[in-house]
DNA sequence: GATGAATGAGCCTTCATTCAT
DNA sequence: TATGAATGAAGGCTCATTCAT
């Protein structure tokens, strides 16, 4: 039998996938749970609190699975990043993959359903560091002489964030993991060959 | 000094910005706009209906030039749409662009604050048509003996999506129209890469 | 071609007998009407005094050819009075039916949808009057060594009021003229036999 | 001290009788009991179930009362049934009136102040039940070759009804119980006179 | 830990009426 | 006479949160 907070997890999870943290009621997730409202204060101590711990742990690993793969990057030689950029541009994709995939519905909710909380612009902030850390790249390439294509800043925004939404795709469609494998490979070479495109185009 | 009208269309435009469809309150939006409930519901019947004059004609108005395209396309022959589909392709996003650019506050509304409203899933129908107009596509070229490589309905769904989103994210960020102008064909370059790699790897 | 406020009066008379005086809007009916608030308020004052517009002549009139039976009644010499009581209570019955037939809608506002207005209790005012000119006629017959039976004045304002409800019943139900005359009848026969015996109880 | 709950019923229980279900204000009501709004949706969920509430019990009771003594009624030999007609009608009578006075007040409220919930045609329906059952026993006794009179449906309709409304006038006017039960011979046996007549008229 | 009644501000909406034009 | 935009109180109801037990 599960106990208080186990319930009231679970129900919170279903009921602001179905309506988004703004439209689902605390009172309808505590009754559904089949638990009193004071006990719920007593794990919580607002609505926010809640969705932050349905969601927290998953925000948090997926940032660190992406911070990883650049800290691993950044260690390589200059040389190395060069040569690696989408080896590791891949391997950056399929971890952050694999780990949505431990977790699919924490990141529905903080892709769709976090309307209102502070996780709102998850995706967006995701995107920020993407850029900011592509940004020291190109700094270190150019110190060893090398011109990379200068994208506009908000082009760099939509293709990154591009990248990342589709990723986020999957889940959003709740395509089942092993189909989903074959749809992430497709999607790379997309992307891929976009960068290709864009980065010979000067 | 402006109307009751004006001053509740600009005011609540900016609230439905600010806190989306269902965060956003009348009362508020009213009181800022310094006149009271009884002189809102003098204009509309509801909240929905306000939030719908923001955005109405901007939507009807963004799925025509759309739906212009493409049957301007469909109207031409086989051989044709055979060879130009990156053409129009690219025309579409700039005619989509450019009527964009007319009204971007009320696209922005209709992509990321709509939710509680009929427009919620605008976004999505517009990418169903999408892919169903590019199946009809397919279908015609392979009375023509093409083989064309088939994606699965999720990439599709994926990718299609991402170029609409891409799109419009040049309003979300608020970028000038000019820069725009720049980014957007960076972008069609982008996908129509994307585009062709996909369609050679099998 | 009606004037405006021929208009109001007609979608009035229709809105109070659909929704009653509480449930009707003043502006429902001055939009169905075709006018204006502004219009309206200019012929009457608030919407009680529509009301009492569509109604105050069939209360009035009623109440008079009820008076004018009575006091007809009254003229009579004692003997006559004694003789000819069911007489008259046949005639007033008969004189009420015939002018409620004359504007059924106007008895029917007042007796159904009046509530709210200052005619919410005019059945009840009816039949006050009723029985307090009965005790005159008992006092008079009874200065003339007649022994009425004293009914309690419950009773006595149970079985007046259930004479005038059953007259309104054939509006309310809407007997057509032809045929409510039969039911009359029945009606007249069923109180008379019930205030003969009750008459003999003692 | 009364607890919240009986403080809201019985000032809605004044506020319905004062101003009808459709005129009394929640939100008089609950300030009038000196509590929240909040507090009063804890235990009903709107206006109508608060109303239901006060007069749930006393409809369904008076309307099983009514049918027990149907039920027992038709339950006889044609022979008692025509034998017993007046009594069990008398019977009837004496049991609803019984009835009524455990809770007037219900009573008066779905008479009279019941328009807007779904009890505001109680009467009307009470009234059809009697008529399809007298229809029933109608047949019966034509089986044994009586012949009853018909009478119109209306006169039916208008007769029985006044038997209903003069059997709650004694609430509505609030006669005492002791009283009152003097008032219901006499109306009984006004009723049964009138009856007897309009049975012979033919 | 848990209860659940109570809070009270807030929601969207409707209303009869007024008044400057 | 007539306009119709504006008033602003009131309507029923929901909410996240608190607190005495």
């Amino acid at each position: 039998m599960e106990n208080t907070l186990q319930k009231i997890l679970t129900v919170a999870k279903e009921e602001f996938l179905d309506k988004g943290f703004r439209g689902a009621s605390l009172r309808a997730i505590v009754k559904k749970a089949g638990v009193t409202t004071g006990a719920f204060y007593g794990y919580y101590k607002s609505k926010e609190e809640l969705f932050d711990a349905l969601v927290k742990d998953s925000a948090e690993g997926l940032m660190k699975v992406y911070l990883d793969v650049f800290n691993e990057f950044f260690s390589l030689s200059k040389e190395e990043q060069k040569n690696k950029m989408f080896t590791f541009s891949k391997k950056g994709m399929e971890k952050m993959f694999d780990y949505i995939y431990t977790n699919p519905d924490a990141l529905l909710l903080i892709l769709k359903y976090s309307d209102g909380t502070k996780y709102e612009n998850f995706l967006h902030e995701l995107v920020e560091k993407e850029i900011e850390s592509s940004h020291e790249f190109y700094k270190v390439i150019r110190e060893f002489g090398y011109q990379p294509i200068e994208l506009t800043p908000q082009v760099e925004h939509i293709i990154v964030s591009g990248m990342f939404t589709s990723l986020f795709e999957l889940v959003i469609h709740k395509v089942p993991r092993d189909q989903a494998e074959e749809c992430m490979k497709q999607i790379h070479a997309f992307f891929v060959a976009g960068w290709e495109r864009i980065m010979t185009m000067a």
